[in-house]
DNA sequence: TTTTAGCAAACTTGATGTTTGACTGCTAAC
DNA sequence: GTTAGCAGTCAAACATCAAGTTTGCTAAAA
């Protein structure tokens, strides 16, 4: 199916789908005459039979044609450029991605801020799914008499605390206890182990303090169910786009981002080292039918540590897209190694 | 000034807001006419004075009447109702809020959102100017060889955290002295003190460390600027607004949204606990001259711990939001209190 | 066989005009 | 002080028309 092209097809549907990208406007067989160097008519006779095969349409009888969502796959998958960044953009990167942050996630936001101001499309980045990660560490801070701080180093160098609250007073004797006891049955497992085993254990064996331990566990369950962050950026990008002109579209891109969840399902069905594209109907969500996203997962020593993504109209520069992930993910993946996170 | 309007011409005004903020669309004379009980001509002429005072006007010759800004300002000033809110809404309310947190912060999220809920607009809130919140406790943990955490309570009840990484080793008698040199110096001072004085001192009286003691002030300034903290919600509900039809004016608003500095300016002026509202202009922001907001701060024992705003159309139901606001605000306070953040 | 020129048909776009209906302001009567 | 009545104004909806694109098809040219 991708080889029925032959030459001058594949250089038409190309300069069809880039020319859309361009102008959002529908290209006509004129506006190719000079690219190509043969008659409109010619154009017209390839691009009737480029209809035929679905990979471009028309908006009515007389108009020019429109890429459809078959014709952006194909040119995603066979025609892309991946030279669209310039020396200027690939500085930019490198300056952004060097500088030196405490957290891991932190990283990742400015990689993700970054990737949304050089293709001014909006950017978005969600955690990983940590319930496989392993503890490294726990550690109890007594912040007040009846407050204290539960923090949790994982291997992919993720960490979280939580505050919690209790109505007693705790002395440091019930906090070493805690610790030595998460301590020993927590490391080295990973943190699913806080849902079931962890609280079977307790409620058997242990007979001291039940109470205190079982919120404590309660908090920090709810702290890892609540840990995929979300971070976007550059949802005023949008608003410049020509397709932001239909009231329709406007309002249903401002209510995907609005219910996240949509965008971290697609984010989250992204497997593996690469770079995946979701045109229109493909993210398998209707309300994201007029909007294409394209993602990647970094990993650190095969640890899934997030997925970064962009969202923008169908009508999306994906070479440029693509072009700027991959030497971003590359960067990203650079860092990571370096700095030991 | 106030006083200048006879009963009739508050119930007329009253009816051109209440039916305009309903409908958004231009009341008539006609329109009034079965509320008022008597014939759209009298209106005409009642109507007529009202815009020659500037609190109506019309669209164009012959369109009906439209608030203006002075007139929604008179609207909220002497005209407003308190009793919107129903009692299912005020039972949400209760319940929301009565929810068990263990942050300050969370309950402001809850409250913020559950503003949104209730009145459909956008709702936003920015935590307070920490800089003169004193400082309770410092507390300094070491979560690996190179990576400490400081954590730092104010009277406030704002607890902050920051992750800092080192190129060297930290032993634990190191992470004792940092411990002692910031509880002796810091401890009863307010926040800012880390700023001026504490580098000053620092840089002339110690002599061992001062490299590490440098980069944890420095990481501790910086997580001190970067603390007020903003969340939104309910953004998609201005997707419903008929304004947002008007393309600019939706451009308008994600713009806002995004540079959110804009709002957190105006949020900022609020002063004192009581309840402000900004129509249009009044907010000092040319990108802001469509919308209105609504603010308030709250306090804990005479401290601000932040603002909470709604941000819509001039044509907002200010009646509702203010009702809403009154006892969202009245019952965070009492829960403020009972739960000795 | 492939390409091109030429032309009718389809359709958008923008300008122009017309009708309809909703208001208002004014005047004169109540 | 209030109201009925009426002329004047304007927006919104609709129809009409001309101009400009662009296509598909046909037939001729390469």
């Amino acid at each position: 199916m991708s080889g029925e092209l032959d030459n001058r097809k594949k250089r038409i549907l190309q300069a069809i789908i880039e020319g859309y990208i361009e102008s959002a406007e529908p290209v006509s067989s004129g506006d190719l005459v000079k690219e190509l160097d043969c008659s409109s008519a010619t154009i017209r006779n390839e691009m009737a039979e480029l209809e035929k095969i679905g990979f471009i349409e028309k908006t009515h009888t007389s108009s020019g044609r429109v890429p459809s969502q078959k014709g952006y796959r194909y040119y995603v998958d066979e025609l892309i450029r991946d030279d669209k960044l310039s020396k200027k953009e690939m500085e930019l990167i490198k300056d952004r991605l060097e500088t030196k942050v405490n957290e891991l996630e932190d990283l990742t936001k400015i990689a993700t801020t970054t990737l949304s101001e050089i293709t001014h499309y909006t950017a978005i980045t969600i955690g990983p799914d940590v319930n496989n990660h392993v503890i490294i560490d726990i550690k109890f801070v007594l912040l007040g008499s009846r407050v204290l701080m539960a923090v949790i180093l994982t291997d992919s160098g993720i960490i979280r605390e939580s505050i919690i609250k209790f109505d007693e007073d705790l002395n440091q004797q019930q906090v070493d206890d805690l610790t030595y006891l998460f301590k020993n049955k927590l490391v080295g497992k990973p943190l699913e182990t806080m849902n079931g085993p962890l609280e079977d254990f307790i409620m058997t064996e242990m007979k001291t303090g039940i109470e205190i331990i079982k919120k404590v566990i309660e908090e920090i369950n709810k702290l890892i169910k609540e840990s995929q962050q979300v971070y976007l950026n550059g949802t005023n990008n949008v608003a410049d786009m020509p397709e932001f002109k239909k009231v329709d579209v406007a309002k249903d891109f401002l209510n995907v981002l609005n219910a996240k969840d949509l965008v971290t399902d697609v984010l989250n069905t992204g497997v593996a080292d690469d770079i995946q594209v979701y045109i229109g109907e493909e993210t398998e969500k209707d309300e994201l039918k007029n909007f294409s996203i394209v993602t990647f997962n970094h990993l650190l020593e095969d640890k899934d540590i997030g997925t970064i993504g962009i969202i923008g109209p169908t009508r999306m520069d994906y070479s440029k897209v693509i072009s700027v992930m991959k030497y971003i993910s590359k960067k990203l993946n650079d860092e990571f190694k370096k700095g030991k996170y």
